[in-house]
DNA sequence: TATTTTTGTTAGAGATGTCTAATTTTTGGT
DNA sequence: ACCAAAAATTAGACATCTCTAACAAAAATA
């Protein structure tokens, strides 16, 4: 239906809109690594099919029809995660630049088999929501560590960036999804904070880190779990 | 590394390459859907890539390398199609078309995984070879249906054309890989052959369907073998 | 062998998606 | 309000892959 190029380039705005939806020529420039008068080209381009709104000078943003196609391909591309690791075996740090390749795929069948094998999983492998077929995401309200505070036990819920050097780091600290933590101490001035989990020592996390930890945070009620 | 593209004329170039390899530009057109003059300027682009010998109203040769690369677009092709069948549980008539695309995915530890959790198959869903890691293909020496005689018990080794429509007719006739079938008679003038197997009612096969199966001729020996 | 048909190449153009250089508009600081 | 910096657009180019029209070579046929 609709061109890799133009995929990629939903795909990024959808990411990239805030809380009103608005997006900045330069952001999704950086973002795709592709030069502003390309993007604004293929923005002119998309408004054609009616997925952006464009004027010129304003800010970018989906239509609706556009936020739908973008749920689409995300879903695409946190189905194929999801197998990957589920049901092949990789470890979640090997599985988003193939996933970027095969989200283009065009093949319902194989992307609702996908689904249907895992079972109709309601997020990925980095804690991300996968959207339904209609398009429809759920918002999840995590929170980052950073908003937390000493004697807080918190679950690690997702990540926030999918580079292979990052969660090879949280593989060598032994820090997954699901995980429960409690904090130990956060260090005002220079952002460490320090948790304790798995029954481990104390371990420090940098602030380069917990930002990119999206948490829930438990009931203060130890009796009734472990 | 390469393109979609030139791995698509790579991989057509090598399918179409007869006993003493030379290919037409035509035969490659009409192959591919692709006019002669835009065929004429890729072979010239592949040529410069070492891919193809190439000489004005010569015919189109792969060079050694070309025949490699081609092999291994093959292999993931067929090593797709089998996990698709084998482990998804897609009908062999469903899997061609999302393969044709999956085939150009960029990752080897992908492929190295479908390869390895099937354990290493030498043949794909619809009998074809898969060729190793260094591009070697076994070739099969199977013969037509209509190479056999009266009497002859065969075995279905593979299917020639992988349409969904051909595919689905051998469904409806319960003819699958494996399935043993004596043939009955062979008609010489309008080329029907009727065959008995699975203990099923006598069947008549036109020759638009059994130029499309290869089988294996059996032993005449039906002491060792129900 | 001469003619016709088939096959293949050349020339020129268009669609897509990218870039750099130059210019314009908007934003932010003084 | 003015100026400088940042952001965005316009203009023009290039790579890739495709096409049609015209022409040339090779093969088939008469
Ligand atoms: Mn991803
Ligand atoms: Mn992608
Ligand atoms: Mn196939
Ligand atoms: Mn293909």
């Amino acid at each position: 239906m609709y061109s890799q190029a133009e995929e990629n380039y939903l795909k990024a705005l959808f990411s990239l809109s805030n809380f009103n939806g608005e997006v900045n020529v330069i952001d999704l420039s950086r973002e795709l690594a592709i030069k502003m008068p390309t993007v604004t080209s293929m923005m002119k381009k998309l408004a054609g099919k009616n997925l952006v709104h464009y004027e010129s000078y304003k800010p970018l943003r989906l239509t609706e029809k556009g936020k739908i196609e973008a749920a689409l391909i995300v879903r695409k591309h946190r189905l194929t995660e999801m197998y990957l690791v589920e049901k092949m075996g990789f470890g979640w740090e090997e599985v988003h630049e193939v996933a970027e390749q095969i989200e283009h795929i065009n093949s319902p069948a194989f992307f609702d088999k996908l689904d249907q094998l895992l079972g109709h999983p309601k997020v990925d492998p980095h804690g991300s929501p996968i959207p339904d077929k209609q398009g429809n995401m759920d918002v999840m309200e995590y929170r980052n560590l950073g908003q937390c505070e000493k004697g807080d036990t918190v679950k690690v819920a997702a990540v926030t960036n999918e580079s292979d050097e990052f969660l090879m780091y949280l593989n060598s600290k032994e820090i997954y999804l699901g995980l429960e933590m409690v904090i130990l101490s956060v260090d005002p001035f220079d952002g460490l904070i320090v948790v304790c989990y798995s029954g481990r020592s104390p371990e420090a996390i940098s602030q380069k880190v917990w930002e990119r930890l999206l948490v829930e945070k438990l009931e203060k009620d130890p009796q009734n779990r472990k």
